[in-house]
RNA sequence: UCCUCAGUAGCUCAAUGGCAGAGCAUUCGGCUGUUAACCGAAGGGUUGUAGGUUCGAGUCCUACCUGAGGAGCCA
């Protein structure tokens, strides 16, 4: 037994693979089935005066998807696409999808409503399945990055009792009588577990009920989370450079045929590095101003407010790696934020943006320290004190300067992908319209 | 919540207000190197729903439903 991607270790050999019926070609006399298996696909061929009468009258006719144990001879040839055929010399078919009712997704074009509705059955596709196993090296190497540099990740709870920041939309869920929510970031937990074992992270899923319906929305994506103690804005800023460094150039190096099949343009992932280019939110504005005038962008842009859709786009599309815009007006951002010291109206806060437009992957800052800033700035927000009062607690008893930021997986597998849409990221999207399959 | 667009065969799409069609898929036949194979034939329709205008509506009008793209908000 043996798989489509270990073939090549088995040129001339006789081979018995487990697979699915992925297409079939029919010549008169000769059969060319394609089988994948999950690690790839191969073209097998049979001759009608070179295989058993029952073996091509199995093949002969079967149908798209049908399940198979195939058994044939490794050989090499140019004209394949992975390099190998293989020689059809026996079939078992263990489950023989019926005529009349056959696999419905076709090797044509689809339409986006009809595939997210087969959604169970498209991750077969060869495209699919090259996302999927991305997203699992994405996921991995952003485990290990934090697991090999000291890390411990610390898992902070789904169901929370009360908002981490009040604004975004929250789903309700019934507790025993009491109402409690899917929680929309660990953030506010993990900076307890910083505060007791230095530095933290957090990988897990996320929700948010807003009515977002656009290519970079899903109301359920996961999210990794680092938070450190006694770190800075300036050291936040070179842990997320490292971080997605390490990330991309991980899948690069491991899912070079995977990115060759979905048609990702790998020269332009090569050249992420750090260190990233870095500007101040007042830089972005003159760059942003001065695109309005030049007629890149229709919007000229309002100094104080928070960046719109289309200029993220349009300044993450001037570099060629994420560009990391750093102090906001405090005004804009969320209470926590700890405020730059030179200039308070400045928020010590980050985003990083994704090249190609691709936009926010990262957002992450600095946190206020100070007990008494941090409580009026929850009185300011209008946020239950009551509710914060055990976060609270962390700046009474032995508060220090620490910091951190979250990455949405689906955005960073979206932009490594080069996809057009998040739907596509993760096995089983969840959109303001789609809860199904 | 707002703006724009789209719903016709299993799928992707055509059809000036005048007989509802093509390609793929399915079935049958042909082809000894096919690469979303090709060639021939057959079956397959409550045109999203409900009203309305008209001699006549897939097409025009109204409402609703569903989906897509975008804005806002965010990762």
């Amino acid at each position: 037994m043996t798989t489509i991607t270990e073939l090549g270790k088995h040129d001339g050999q006789i081979v018995t693979l487990h697979a699915w019926l992925y297409n079939l070609r029919e010549s008169g006399k000769l059969l060319f089935p394609i089988f994948r298996d999950g690690t790839g696909t191969v073209q097998g061929v049979a001759h009608k005066a070179g295989v058993a009468p029952e073996v091509f009258e199995a093949l002969k006719g079967l149908t798209q998807e049908s399940s198979v144990a195939v058994t044939g001879k490794v050989r090499a040839d140019k004209r394949a696409p992975g390099g190998y055929e293989l020689d059809v010399q026996g079939i078992e078919v263990v489950q023989r999808v019926p005529e009349s009712n056959p696999y419905p997704i076709t090797p044509k074009e689809h339409g986006v409503e009809f595939l997210m509705e087969h959604r169970h059955l498209w991750v077969r596709s060869q495209r699919q399945a090259a996302i999927l196993r991305i997203r699992a090296e994405i996921m991995r190497a952003a485990a290990e990055y934090f697991d090999t540099n000291g890390f411990v990740r610390t898992d902070p709870p789904i169901l929370t009792p009360a908002a981490c920041e009040g604004t975004s939309t929250l789903f309700p869920v019934d507790y025993f009588g009491d109402e409690a929510y899917l929680t929309q970031s660990g953030q506010l937990y993990i900076e307890s577990t910083a505060l007791a074992l230095g530095k933290v992270y957090s990988f897990g899923p996320t929700f948010r009920a807003e009515k977002s319906k656009t290519r970079r929305h899903l109301t359920e994506f996961w999210m990794i989370e680092p938070e450190v103690a006694w770190c800075d804005l300036d050291g936040l800023m070179e842990l997320a450079e490292n971080f997605i460094a390490h990330i991309v150039q991980s899948v690069v190096a491991k899912h070079r045929l995977d990115l060759e099949t979905i048609g990702r343009d790998i020269t332009k992932l090569e050249a992420i590095h750090a260190p990233f280019p870095r500007l101040s939110y007042d830089e972005a504005v003159a760059m942003l101003n001065q695109a309005h005038k030049d007629g890149h962008l229709e919007q000229p842009f309002e100094y104080g407010n928070d960046f719109g859709s289309p200029d993220e786009t349009w300044l993450s599309n001037q570099f060629d790696r994420p560009v990391m815009v750093h102090r906001y007006p405090a005004a804009v951002k969320a209470f926590y934020m700890q405020p730059d010291p030179v200039n308070p109206k400045y928020a010590l806060c980050v985003d990083v943006l994704a090249p190609e437009g691709y936009g926010e992957v990262i957002g992450g800052s600095q946190r206020v320290d100070s007990y008494e800033l941090l409580k009026s700035r929850i009185e300011d927000h209008k946020l239950p004190l009551e509710a914060f009062q055990w976060y609270l607690d962390l700046r009474r008893y032995g508060s220090v300067p620490h910091a951190g930021f979250g990455m949405g997986i689906e955005r960073a597998v979206a932009w490594i992908c080069g996809l057009d849409h998040v739907r596509e990221t993760i096995p089983f999207a969840r959109t303001l319209n789609r809860i199904f399959p």
